[in-house]
DNA sequence: TCCTTAGGTTCTAAAAAGGAACTTACGAGC
DNA sequence: GCTCGTAAGTTCCTTTTTAGAACCTAAGGA
């Protein structure tokens, strides 16, 4: 199966990582989230080829996921800044730092990156709850429910 | 600057993303959650290649978020389970599973996954909460500190 | 006129991924 | 003891992607 064929699965998880599941485009939206818009910026900072660098803000614009902006006239340039779409990969973002924080510095090398919740003040562990019930959510007890893809043939339930 | 060097920043996304951050990795350990253990199982339900699969395989065993456990003696045949680090992927996959829920099905073309949280037994919406206020959790909010990095020299200070 | 800045594009070589066939080690059936 | 089937890979060859460096364009300033 060729890698763009993923898009179209019935799965989240894989729609989403046709998008997100390459090697640089979560540090370009991390790096986003760290106020970068510019093209210089995200290049210099990431130390990622123009070539690519340009390919995949153009595919994440064609995706809504960053938006162009006019900055300067004349000549035109342009930024980048997250959508809405975009600003909805925070929890993407804070869970990937959570994970390596805790799994990936087992030998104490590299400082923890920690994050304070500026309305509270205090350094924060996030924690991931159910909307309906306020407790903690695990892999053992999530049950999932794909109602209407029941009904499809099987050869379009994909994975899930 | 080529991707494996990413696994020696300083930031742990960079860290999370030198092992997760490709195009099958996350598949694979969406699939791991799903109770798949088997090569053949991961190789038919994704249609990775075999030498690719093998290749991702190994690699998380090396990295520590799956382990290879012997089901049968003769021949010796492994399976590949999630270790600890590897459960506690599961809220990785969790938010990419909203994300792609909330804003990858505009057509309405996909059915979404609804997850039912088993103890309360309502579907649910997770929410990364504050683990100290209790609050949601946004980018807006959060300030990152790395105190011991800032005394290290800016070149390994890296990007954030 | 020449230099600088921002945001790319072009070129070539190297690395990674895709696809199909082959291997190994066993057990079962005939 | 021959053939088939299964699980878990490995090999070989082709096609795509990436990496790295150089080049291009359009405007502003010295």
């Amino acid at each position: 199966m060729k890698w763009h064929e993923l898009g179209d699965m019935s799965c989240p998880v894989a729609r989403s990582l046709a998008i997100l599941g390459d090697r640089w485009t979560l540090l370009i939206i991390r790096n986003a989230f760290m106020r970068t818009r510019r093209f210089e910026d995200f290049q210099k900072q990431l130390g990622i080829t123009r070539h690519l660098l340009s390919d995949r803000l153009n595919r994440l614009v064609d995706k809504n996921v960053l938006k162009k902006v006019m900055y300067q006239d004349s000549p035109k340039r342009y930024e980048y800044r997250l959508t809405e779409a975009g600003l909805a990969l925070y929890p993407v973002i804070l869970v990937l730092t959570q994970w390596g924080n805790t799994w990936l510095n087992e030998k104490g090398e590299h400082p923890p990156l920690e994050l304070v919740h500026e309305p509270c003040g205090h350094k924060t562990d996030s924690q991931l709850r159910c909307s309906e019930c306020g407790e903690a959510l695990h892999a053992k007890d999530m049950i999932p429910v794909m109602d209407e893809a029941a009904q499809l043939p099987s050869s379009r339930r994909d994975i899930l």
